[in-house]
DNA sequence: AATATAAAAGTCAAAGAAAGACTAAACACG
DNA sequence: CGTGTTTAGTCTTTCTTTGACTTTTATATT
């Protein structure tokens, strides 16, 4: 067996595997499984099930509390995450934004309604800060609109 | 159905899905039934029927007590000019963002995926600016989302 | 009628349960 | 070495559950 890490993340793959697309764990539990720190598990989803490397992972708190773990076999996923990566980055402009959405639309990703969405989100208007920041935190927040898109079927965060 | 208050919740709502608007239970009743403190019942009205949530709670003490659980109508046009004026206003937190939009929902106005892009749009997430300014750009950015939501028009589908 | 009793529901705080965030140490490898 | 990855530990935050105590109301008793 190579690293505690890969053991664990071929433990939740292999739960993955078994017909479902997306399965629900316990974090202590599984800690306790492995004789590590719940933490431990936190890194292995980071670092092993990221959104570019097809998976999303929901979670809530509490009494009760779970983390899941999603498969993203969408057709779109590779388009969708590459796009995040390449054209989207750490800083975009409305018009580049505003270009994106529009091939979304034309991919057959979004439909007219959800493109009205995500323009008036990301738009100049909407976004009422800092010239500095606003390319930062329109970038940040189409990342996160298009990782929600790809999980969509799922509960909340 | 993982937790307790989770369960109770989707009993009360699926009394109230037959048809009716409102129904009548009895606090030690339900307690008992779902053998939990009667104070459980207190605690599921107070998070998941909400003012904010679309419900209104009423209820009397004393011999013959009771607990009416009313479902807010929610049609009409100006439901969400409402909602923009004086739910949301000059700032708003997550939380209570997130009770809108999912008020918006079961109003049937926007659908699940639409509400995966709204609240990862205004999620504390995505909007990484100061805590000082963050309520009130979440508050700008749904403001301008519900206002092109009305221009689209109401027919998504 | 006035009062006592019992039958509700309300409030609040504490305890419990779970995940998240952050930090630091240990390890692997060029 | 030095740098990046893995593992562990601790503290925080969020959400749930319970219990003790209070308040309100209807009904029975005097």
């Amino acid at each position: 067996m190579s690293v505690l890490s890969d053991t664990i993340e071929g433990f939740i793959k292999s739960l993955i595997m078994e017909g479902q697309k997306e399965i629900e764990l316990q974090r202590n539990e599984l800690a306790h499984h492995f004789s590590c720190a719940p933490s431990q598990i936190n890194y292995v989803l980071a670092t092993r099930f990221s959104l570019d490397k097809g998976y999303a992972v929901q979670s809530r708190r509490g009494g009760g509390g779970y983390i899941r773990v999603i498969r993203l076999e969408t057709d779109g996923e590779d388009f969708i995450a590459g796009l995040i990566r390449s054209r989207i980055g750490e800083r975009i402009t409305q018009h580049e934004a505003y270009a994106i959405i529009g091939r979304l639309v034309e991919a057959g990703f979004i439909n007219e309604r959800e493109k009205c969405l995500m323009k008036s989100s990301v738009s100049d208007n909407a976004l009422s800060v800092p010239a500095v920041v606003k390319d930062v935190l329109r970038a940040k927040i189409m990342r996160t609109q298009l990782t929600a898109l790809l999980c969509e079927g799922g509960g909340h965060e």
